[in-house]
DNA sequence: TATGACATGTAATCTGTTACATGATTAG
DNA sequence: CTAATCATGTAACAGATTACATGTCATA
């Protein structure tokens, strides 16, 4: 039964796991920083909580400092850390790059803290491969189709291609920043 | 109180706008070219239709021709262009831009045939402007926090920051290209 | 004649959006 | 004291996913 869930589910793992936190904190992070993607609404947020929680993946605890005002703290549990490596370690498939960066890049920045640096060089090289097919098979398309396009298709057609051409380079920037890292340290120690 | 039309609607529009076709057609669009984004699910496109239908912006007509098998094909109506006029012709926000380029490339994409190559120039300019808002608050918020960063979280962040430069650049050149072309008709006519 | 492509639909379920509602605490 | 912020929630609704259901037509 697997077990599905959804992006924003991930989301809130990912968040939760180096750092745990409120509904409210979570929200305040979506609507202030560049993950304003995911909505910062409580009835997205703290619907997504509850279910997080009856699925064992995170457990809320009332603090009870200085005020009385509640406050409900959110900690990633072992299965929900389980789960959050499962979803990192997943092959990067052409179905996730049809869905766009967004969730694949949200998995890689994760990577690291959840699951090490190795982790996070194993996504860079699966997203390779998958991005290498995806964009010889938008190319091939491009080939057949562009001469039928008015000028407008064809130019968003072409930003298409050329993202993800750039998107490889960017793997392969990724990996090679990983490499001089692991050198560094290496002959650090 | 405006008609509110899901982006799944606008699509669907976009393609019945040069080209009346039954539901069966359009779900294989979207399964065979590169618009996977959207689901060819049936229940997705069908109830889509109604809707469509319903709200008076295209209009389904029994094909009876050879066999007595029922398709229905879709045409849009004066309505229904004037919808996709608008949503064509709305300047780019940065809210559209937080939600991804897809759409905003969609909307690009039909601008040509529906509304003319003068209307695409618009789109463009438009989303020229606010791309450089965002990638300037882009990288503020780059500077500010990448130190904090795990090397996996940074490099995320980078390649949506220089992701947003090349859309911005491509902005260019697609601009260009229009100029190009304007010259090459205005000298031929 | 049976398989597969054509063609359309519905029902259950899940998730997210929007809008409303509640109450505690702090700052002016 | 009152306005803003903190903090959490619920209810109605819309839309998508998944899976199922139905029937037509061509072809091997």
């Amino acid at each position: 039964m697997a077990l599905k869930i959804p992006s924003l589910g991930y989301a809130l793992l990912g968040l939760l796991q180096p750092k745990p936190s409120s509904g409210y904190d979570l929200r305040k992070t979506f609507s202030s920083t560049s993950m304003k993607t995911y909505s910062d609404s409580p009835g997205a947020i703290y619907p997504a909580l509850r279910r997080l929680e009856q699925d064992g993946l995170i457990r809320g605890t009332i603090e009870d400092g200085a005020g009385l005002r509640r406050r409900q703290v959110f900690h990633v549990t072992a299965r929900g850390l389980a789960e959050l490596k499962k979803w990192i370690a997943r092959p990067i498939t052409s179905d996730d790059l049809t869905r766009g960066y967004e969730e694949i890049m949200l998995r890689f920045a994760f990577s690291e803290t959840v699951a090490g640096a190795a982790a996070a060089v194993q996504l860079l090289m699966s997203l390779q491969a998958a991005l290498k097919a995806h964009v010889a098979s938008l190319q091939k398309e491009y080939e057949s189709s562009h001469k039928m396009m008015p000028t407008s298709g064809r130019l968003a057609f072409e930003s298409g291609v050329r993202g993800a051409e750039y998107f490889l380079q960017w793997t392969q920037y990724a990996l090679q920043t990983y490499e001089k890292e692991t050198r560094k340290k290496g002959s650090a120690s």
